[in-house]
DNA sequence: ACCTGAACACCGTTCAAGT
DNA sequence: ACCTGAACACCGTTCAAGT
C-alpha cells in the first residue's frame, strides 16, 4: 500500500475538456479519458464520483478560463470585454459551452463571474436589486448568443453578419442599462469610486 | 412479403418525445422507444436512419407544437404571445427544448416560425433587413431565456422573480424595436394594413 | 492508497433470416 | 415490405484482487 497516484482529478478534468474539444460531447467517454491518461477506465472512479460529477467539473473548469476585465475600465468597456470573452470561450470549447445554460448557476466559478458582472452593473448606476436582475438577463442573453454561435445555429451566415448582430445586441443592452440607471432612486453610484 | 407496417415514423417520433419528457434525454434510447411501441429496437431502423435522424425529427416535432399568434393582433401582443408560447413549450419539453439552440435553424418548421416573427417585426415598422437581424436576436434571446428556465439554471429563484425577469426582458425588446423602427428609412410600414 | 481484471447491464447498429 | 435473432463494438459502473 501507499502507492503514489498516477493521475489526479485536475488531470482528469483537463484531459476531458481536451477530448470534448477534439471529438465532441459524444466522444467524451470514461474510456477515452482513461486512454489519454494511460490508465484503465476503472482508475478514474477513485478520483471522480461518476460521469455526471466529471461533467460538472469540466463545466467549472470552462468558467475558470473566462478572463474577467480589469476593474479599472469603465463599465461599458468591461461589459463589452466580457461579451467578447464569452464568445471566444464558446468558440474554443463549442461542445462543453452549451452546458452552461443547462445547469444551476450556483457553483464557485459561476459566482465569481456573476459577482463581477453585478459589480460592473452597479458601477453603471443600477441599484443592488436592479443590478442582480440585469445580471441574470445580460448573462442569459450573452450565453444564449454565444451558445447559438458555437452550436452552429447561425451556420450559413457570414462571420461579419454574426459580428454585426452581436454589436447590435451589445448596443441594445448598453442602451437599456442607461435607461434603467437613469430611473434609479437616489444614490446614483454605490461603487467604491464614490466621494 | 407485403407485410402491413406495425409502426410508423410519426409514431416513433411521438413516442420519443414522450419518453424524453418522462425520463430525460439520457432516457431516450432506441430500446426505450421500441419497447413503448411493442417492437424490437432493430425495427426502428426501417423508418429512421439512425439516432441523430430521430433526434432531428423530435426537435422538428417540438417546433410543430409552438402555436403562432393570430396575424390580426397588434405586433406587440404577437411578440408577447410568442414569448409566452416559447416558455410554455420549454416547460412542457425541458429535455428536448435546449437542442433548439444547438442546431442550424434551417428546417421547415423553424422557417415557419422565423417567417412569422419576421412578418411581425416588419409590421412593427422595421425594414426587411432590419427585421431579419432583429428576428435572429429576438429568437436567440427568447430561446436562451426559455432554455435556461427549463434547464434549471434559475433554480432557487421564485417563479414570480423569473416572471418579472422575463417581463423586464420583453420590455427592453419592445423598447429597442421601437427605437429601430423610428430610425428606419422612408416606408414606415410595408404590411398589408397599409392604406 | 491506488490501479487492474473480470464481469454486468446497457447502448447503437449490422445483417442475414423469417413471414 | 416489415420485423426479428444473433452478433458486434462500445458504454458506465461494481467489486474483488493485486501491488
Amino acid at each position: 500500500m501507499g502507492r503514489p497516484p498516477q493521475i489526479s482529478r485536475p488531470a482528469i478534468v483537463a484531459a476531458s475538456l481536451a477530448i470534448a474539444d477534439e471529438r465532441g460531447l459524444a466522444g467524451l467517454t470514461m474510456q477515452a479519458v482513461a486512454e489519454r491518461l494511460g490508465v484503465t477506465p476503472m482508475a478514474l472512479y477513485r478520483h471522480v464520483d461518476d460521469k455526471a460529477d466529471l461533467l460538472d467539473s469540466v463545466v467549472e473548469a470552462l468558467l475558470t478560463e473566462l478572463p474577467l476585465p480589469r476593474a479599472e475600465l469603465p463599465w461599458e468597456q468591461r461589459l463589452r470585454g466580457l461579451g467578447q470573452a464569452a464568445r471566444m470561450l464558446a468558440r474554443r470549447h463549442p461542445a462543453i459551452f452549451p452546458l452552461l445554460l443547462q445547469r444551476p448557476a450556483n457553483t464557485p466559478e459561476s459566482r465569481r463571474v456573476r459577482d463581477s458582472v453585478v459589480a460592473t452593473l452597479e458601477e453603471a448606476g443600477l441599484g443592488p436589486q436592479a443590478a442582480r436582475r440585469a445580471e441574470r438577463l445580460v448573462s442569459t442573453v450573452i450565453l444564449g448568443f454565444a451558445a447559438s454561435e458555437a452550436g452552429g445555429r447561425f451556420r450559413g451566415h457570414s462571420r461579419k453578419l454574426i459580428d454585426d448582430d452581436f454589436a447590435c445586441l451589445e448596443q441594445v443592452i448598453a442602451h437599456a442599462l442607461q435607461d434603467v440607471a437613469a430611473s434609479q432612486p437616489v444614490s446614483r453610484s454605490a461603487s467604491r469610486n464614490d466621494r
